[in-house]
DNA sequence: CATCATACCTATAACAAATATGTATAAGGA
DNA sequence: TCCTTATACATATTTGTTATAGGTATGATG
C-alpha cells in the first residue's frame, strides 16, 4: 500500500487532517502543503488521498465544509467539528498506544517471555 | 482495516516480527505472545495475521525457518536473515520518519504555512 | 472423556492508501 | 497571442495488508 510514504500510513491521513483543521480552517490544496511542511516533508499526501479523506470526514460529520469564492476560483474550506474533535482525541490516544507498543519492542535489548 | 488495534497498523506486523526474530529465534505461537507482552498489551496480533506474515517474510528471504519436534509437536522456528536485518533497518528508519512527522503535526500549537 | 492450551494453517472479507486521470481557472513568460 | 505552470477541485480503479473466521491436530488437565 506504500510508495511515497512507505508503509506505516494507515490512519495517518485522518489523524493529521482532523488535527490541522481543528486549529484553523483550510482548503484542500492548502492543507496538502500544510501537511507536507508541518511534518518536515516526512508526510506527503497526494490529492487523491486528501480529497477523498475530506469528503469522507465531512460525510461522517467530523468536518464542516464552507465554499468561498476567491479570485474567481472556488475554494472549499474545512474545519473540524466538535464531533471531529472527540474523534481526534480518540485517534491520538490510539496512535500513542500503538506507538508506545512499537517503541517498546524496538528499544528492547534483552529478554522475551 | 481495524478493530482490535484500531488503525495505525500498516507495516507494524512486518516490523515487529523482523525485530523480535532478529534477536532470538521463535516459533509462531511463541512470537504472538512475545509481541503482546513486549508491547505491553498494546499490540495484539491474531494468528491469522502472524502466520501469513511469517510465510511471506520467509518467502522473500527475510526470515529463515527451521522445524523442530518438541514434545511430540512440530514447531517452526524462525529467525531474521542478514537480508531481513537490512530490511529491518530500512523499516525502522521509515517508521521513525513517519513518526516524527506525525508528532510534529500533533505537537504544533501555533502557525501554519 | 471432555475440555483447554498449544501449535499450525488458509481463504475470504474489509478497508484505506496509492495511483492515475480528468476538469477548469489564473498567472507568467516567450 | 500562445503555451506552460500553479492553483484548485474531483473520482475511479488498483493495490496491498490487516482482520476475521474458520479449520486441523496433539498434549495436558481434571
Amino acid at each position: 500500500m506504500a510508495k511515497t510514504n512507505a508503509a506505516f500510513m494507515s490512519g495517518i491521513p485522518e489523524l493529521v487532517v482532523l488535527r490541522l483543521l481543528s486549529r484553523s480552517q483550510m482548503y484542500g490544496y492548502e492543507l496538502i502543503r500544510a501537511i507536507r511542511l508541518a511534518s518536515g516533508e516526512s508526510i506527503v499526501l497526494a490529492e487523491g488521498v486528501v480529497y477523498p479523506t475530506l469528503h469522507g470526514l465531512e460525510h461522517r460529520g467530523l468536518l464542516k465544509a464552507k465554499e468561498k469564492l476567491v479570485k474567481g476560483r472556488v475554494r472549499v474550506y474545512y474545519q473540524t467539528t466538535a464531533k471531529g474533535k472527540k474523534r481526534l482525541v480518540a485517534l491520538e490516544s490510539d496512535w500513542h498506544r500503538i506507538n508506545n507498543g512499537v517503541e517498546a519492542i524496538l528499544r528492547r535489548l534483552i529478554c522475551q517471555s
